[in-house]
DNA sequence: CAACGGAGTAGACAGTTGTATACTTTGGTT
DNA sequence: AACCAAAGTATACAACTGTCTACTCCGTTG
């Protein structure tokens, strides 16, 4: 990505602004971005061809902002059940600390552009793979096929991601859904070692165990 | 929730429709609403009060739609791996059958008025809670504690709500995203009856079962 | 039959939006 | 010092928005 300029950049973080004051990225007009950035609307046109591609430009510049973020939670953990909890204490908290940014992600995930979408998909996709090869590497859960974790990390990624609104919004409730978060992991991985069961054995081995 | 007149009936639908071509219920114009209900667009008026009012009518339309569907979910089911089956099945069946409806809970669970999210969460968590009680009262998993079956049953009514957009639009993933939605479940409620060992007593077990 | 109120319409208002064209300022290169 | 492209500005336009007031129509009730 090049460097950003000025105004470019004033524009973006003006997004960015307005969004975490409960707007969503595609409804933002161009007047009302460079009214926030303190600019002329026509600036816009000096940057970018059209709402759709800010739209883009925004997200891009997320990513880079949160692939740096994400860099970090490369650290060491004994067990799987350690990990998820760092994981999810690292991630909640990088969400919580860039508020607008995952607004953003969470709104347009499902938001009315097809193109956004998509390219919020992949990037989830990104992230969720990385976790994956992540957990193999370490061989935090040999027990489970390697295609298993990777739907399991798919799956999770997007469970936090839907979350993490609440987890901003509710001050209250963080603690609580951590912890939540937690049990879905550890629930997810426990229960595909035993994918391979039949019910009734899962059945009778909860009942010795009980 | 009294009888619908013409035109109320007439605007809430035009809402749906211009839903279904990718536009957030947030973002939809009175006049906009007028002209595809085919109103001048003073009737809205004699409607709502304003468009926050129109947001939450809409929701409470499509609130008594769903419920009147779920009702028809009270089947026997012989295990709990069946009952997951059969309600994955109806419930993204239902889904698929009312594309707008989930359109609009989709956007807005996670949209910019705080006012339809908290309706549509308190209408989330009443399904959950119905789903939970139905599970309970059918003894589908009685290893599991009750409070554990409420959670599971809140995330996995939020997930498959988040899959829901994708089930729609991606006729070609369909089955693959209910079988890996079946899985998920089951990976919950299994993982769950493990709660309570330790994750070394886990792995002694799947290793002895591998 | 008359009166009434709900439903729908017509026209107008100020304010906002995206965009086009034409202009000025700025910072760097030769 | 001269030049040039990039960045930013000014003005204007047609189209659209939410809202107001004033009107008509029509079925119900008295």
């Amino acid at each position: 990505m090049s460097v950003l300029t000025g105004g470019k950049l004033k524009l973006i973080q003006a997004a960015l602004r307005l969004i975490n004051q409960s707007r969503s990225l595609t409804s933002l007009g161009l007047r009302e971005l460079a009214r926030e950035a303190g600019l002329n609307p026509n600036t816009f046109y000096r940057h970018f061809k059209n709402l759709d591609e800010f739209g883009l430009q925004v997200l891009g510049y997320i990513a880079e902002d949160m692939k740096s973020g994400v860099r970090e939670l490369r650290q060491m953990a004994e067990s799987s059940e350690q990990a998820s909890h760092d994981t999810v204490t690292f991630v909640y908290h990088y969400f919580l600390a860039n508020p607008a940014a995952t607004t953003v992600a969470v709104r347009e995930l499902h938001g009315p552009s097809p193109l956004l979408r998509r390219a919020l998909e992949s990037q989830l996709d990104a992230s969720a793979r990385e976790m994956a090869e992540d957990i193999i590497e370490r061989q935090l859960v040999s027990a489970v096929p390697q295609e298993t974790i990777h739907e399991i990390s798919r799956m999770t990624i997007r469970y936090i991601l839907f979350r993490a609104m609440d987890y901003i919004e509710k001050p209250a409730q963080r603690e609580a859904i951590q912890q939540e978060t937690e049990r879905f992991i550890n629930r997810q991985f426990r229960g595909a070692m035993l994918d391979h069961l039949s019910q009734t054995d899962v059945e009778n081995l909860a009942q010795k165990y009980a």
